[in-house]
DNA sequence: TCTGGGGTCCTAGGACCC
DNA sequence: TCTGGGGTCCTAGGACCC
């Protein structure tokens, strides 16, 4: 069996855990530059605000309902996360972390343990020693055990833990789930289900083979197989990534090619900086930017390129050289830019990197990016930058709503009073 | 005025090879 | 006049996830 473990509305539930003044008040978490929301407690679904709701539209509103906001606290959800993870690890050795807030856990062999009673224990235990509430799902399957995951938080008289290990649970499950909350099923694949006159999972595991490959491609066959309660998917390993990426969204329209490039040279440290702690180089650089297509008023322009680059490097020094290389055969002045990004892919470990012939990535690089990545971590990020980047740059991204970083800065942990 | 960011996998079709 | 067959690799685009 898998337990589908899911933490409840994470970014909102790492909030409250430091202010507890706000259980049971709606809560907001923004994305970055305040942008949308993403997430959300249980009082601000119930005010019905949306997923990715713009927080410029809606500001009235959460005024108007006393709706707590927050800025995303990365620092605080990603080291949350990771204690959260440390606890459900002690159950059992095969877990495989999902995303930030939730992880499967295997539970194979355990024929005579009662899951209902591991569930609430993961549960009890993870509230206890983090302040978040999760949800476990217990099924056969990966597929199954996120429905199973879903009806445990849907149904809060459960308990917050729900088993699937029978026949009739199997049916009754599927059959209460809708098509379009399938995971695995997105809006494409909903819409076109639904015109085949397909409701809910039952139906779809009753579809013809061969209209789900054509349709749906194998994914879609595994999952057919996977809702009916025939194992397709196990545990990953924890693999190195196979792409990275840095974009992100201005504070404002940027026009000049000097604030462009700018960006574009911090983006590509950033994705060294990444490369390098998965011990990888790139092969492929890829470079984009964006106009603001919110703006119908505005002349429009996206253009990426990408770049095969003559060595693998994870240098920061060479990745923004390359990078500025990419930027200057697609910039285009007379736009107001938005977003852009880099990408970096194609990535090798540096073990094995290949010495070409002629071109080979500068071998005093990997010293001097050594030292970088040192300084930043001890003295906090993007101390040390190429002189390529802003160097009075601080922080431009909106964050108006930030809370402390209470679990990783000493500067900041809470403050207790004792009266 | 203001609208996020970072990933994965699969397929069809074209280019190319012998 | 008649014009094969079987591969591989790459890429763009589409779908999905959180």
């Amino acid at each position: 069996m898998f337990a589908l473990v899911d933490c409840n509305n994470f970014y909102a539930s790492c909030e409250r855990v430091f202010q507890p003044s706000l259980n049971g008040k709606p809560i907001v978490v923004l994305s970055n530059n305040d942008g949308c929301v993403v997430a959300r407690s249980n009082e601000a679904k119930a005010l019905g605000i949306p997923m990715g709701a713009p927080a410029f539209e809606f500001e009235k509103m959460f005024e108007k309902n006393s709706v707590h906001v927050f800025s995303s606290n990365y620092a605080l959800y990603g080291d949350m996360s990771s204690r959260v993870m440390n606890i459900l690890s002690t159950f059992s050795p095969d877990i495989e972390i999902y995303s930030i807030d939730e992880a499967f856990v295997s539970f194979d062999g355990c024929d005579y343990f009662s899951l209902q009673n591991i569930g609430i224990d993961m549960r009890y235990k993870v509230h206890k020693y983090t302040g978040i509430p999760v949800c476990v799902g217990f099924a056969p399957t990966k597929a199954l055990a996120k429905v199973a995951n879903r009806i445990a938080k849907k149904f809060p008289e459960l308990g917050g833990v729900y088993v699937i290990d029978t026949v009739a649970k199997l049916q009754k499950a599927i059959k209460w789930l809708k098509i379009e909350d399938v995971w695995g099923v997105g809006r494409q694949h909903a819409k076109r289900l639904q015109a085949q006159g397909i409701k809910t999972a039952l139906d779809f595991t009753l579809m013809n083979d061969a209209w789900v490959k054509k349709n749906m491609s194998i994914i879609g066959l595994r999952l057919k197989k996977e809702l009916s309660g025939i194992r397709t998917l196990e545990l990953e390993e924890i693999q190195d990534k196979k792409s990275i990426a840095c974009t992100r969204s201005f504070d404002r329209n940027y026009s000049t090619y000097d604030e462009i490039k700018e960006r574009i040279v911090t983006y590509a440290t950033i994705c060294g900086e990444k490369l390098r702690k998965q011990d990888s180089c790139c092969n492929i650089l890829q470079v984009f930017i964006v106009t603001n297509f919110f703006r119908q008023d505005q002349p429009q322009y996206s253009m990426g390129i990408s770049v095969n680059l003559p060595f693998p490097t994870n240098s920061s020094i060479e990745l923004a050289k390359f990078a500025v290389e990419a930027l200057d055969r697609i910039f285009k002045t007379g736009y107001g830019y938005k977003k852009a990004g880099v990408i970096v892919m194609e990535l090798t470990p540096e073990t094995s990197k290949q010495k070409m012939l002629f071109e080979n990535s500068d071998p005093k690089h990997l010293e001097l990016m050594a030292v970088m990545d040192k300084l930043n971590k001890s003295y906090g990020q993007q101390k040390v930058k190429l002189a390529a980047q802003d160097l009075d740059r601080t922080w431009k991204m909106k964050r108006e709503k930030l809370s402390r970083r209470y679990t990783t800065r000493l500067d900041e942990i809470i403050t207790v009073y004792v009266p």
